[in-house]
DNA sequence: GCGGTTTAATAACGGTCATTATGAAAAATA
DNA sequence: TATTTTTCATAATGACCGTTATTAAACCGC
């Protein structure tokens, strides 16, 4: 007996599930939640426990409904379309929802609150210089035929920064140097040849 | 005329940049600023401005300091050796000093405060189960020959794991479907070829 | 309809955040 | 030495954080 619950947890959850993904655990306020659910802060608590308990059934739900493609991606005939299953699966999901870019995963530590949006920026902006001075390297590279005239140097410079990002992720998870090191070894091997000069 | 500054202001913003680096920018708090550079508040606040203001001195002494691989790399003769310098250089920059791993710049938002630690090892330990799924269905396929004897399943794993993080970043950076592809793509053109069975 | 029980909404809790007012201490000029 | 100027340390500020009493409302079995 008692009251009946006048919410819907699904869809409480699928409310809190976009706010982790665009703004990250921390960047996450119980303002921001409350809005988005459109409940009040007692439902929650006495719905999904605290703060963490919520990310954490949040999270579940995001591998539930949008990480499925991993486990399909694994029983595919050959490593290679393994791969590009999983490359082309994220690469929709991180682009699927306009107003939560990216993966949940890594967007949870990537976000931060929106008093820290202007530094954001400027990391970001501090990232596409980097990406800058790359691909106009490449394009030089391009000219002097130190690359083929099939290289694209906008993908090689984006792919370049992909893999450092990706490393730099891996280091603060505990990766150890001689890992690293393959990873960036596997990076390389995919380097266009230069063209043999007539 | 006046009193003379009592601080050495390079060594507070060294000890300031160790613990962006480590916490990110709001994961650090004044109180893990003051303990870090042995000074009280009002001292930075007078010295640097607010806190982004100190941040952003910070990140310039960290390029300073850290990342002139950049444009050492970027007088080397060819594409390759740029690459690889810049690649050798971050892996030895992130793994340099074991209390802030990884790189400042993603590590600005990649890291919380000390109260989001647990949710950060789920983050963690989520990345590593996927990269262990992928390692092991890498195995199966060496096992059945659809990879090479010499390919190195645990390395292919890293590796695609690095482009997949480093393209949410960039997603998160507001790139473009089709540089996404195109990083997806050469990242693939890397991939080793399966053996041709007798 | 009534007692027991669960949920709902309001409002408050202590703690921490970045920031700063305040007044004492120290150095330079006169 | 007296005065001015700058830095120093203590401690307070208001705002927001996650969390939770508290009280009113809604439902159940009796």
């Amino acid at each position: 007996m008692g009251r009946h619950r006048e919410f819907d947890v699904g869809k409480v959850l699928d409310a809190a599930l976009c706010v982790f993904w665009r703004k990250g655990y921390e960047g996450a306020s119980y303002a921001d939640l409350t809005a988005a659910a459109g409940v009040e802060r007692p439902a929650l608590y006495s719905a999904f426990g605290n703060k963490e308990a919520l990310f954490r059934r949040a999270l579940a739900r995001y591998y539930e409904l949008y990480l499925g493609y991993i486990p399909e991606a694994l029983q595919l005939a050959t490593a290679r379309e393994v791969a590009a299953h999983i490359l082309d699966s994220a690469i929709a999901l991180n682009t699927r929802f306009p107003e939560h870019t990216g993966c949940m995963v890594i967007n949870g530590v990537l976000a931060g609150s929106d008093d820290a949006e202007p530094v954001r920026q400027i990391l970001i902006e501090a990232r596409a210089v980097a990406e800058t001075q790359l691909r106009e390297r490449f394009e030089r590279a391009k000219a002097e035929g130190d690359l083929p005239q099939t290289a694209r140097p906008d993908a090689l410079a984006a792919f370049l920064m992909a893999v450092l990002h990706g490393m730099a992720v891996q280091a603060k998870a505990g990766f150890s140097r001689d890992i690293l090191k393959a990873v960036a070894e596997q990076a390389l091997s995919a380097w266009p040849a230069s063209e043999q000069r007539a």
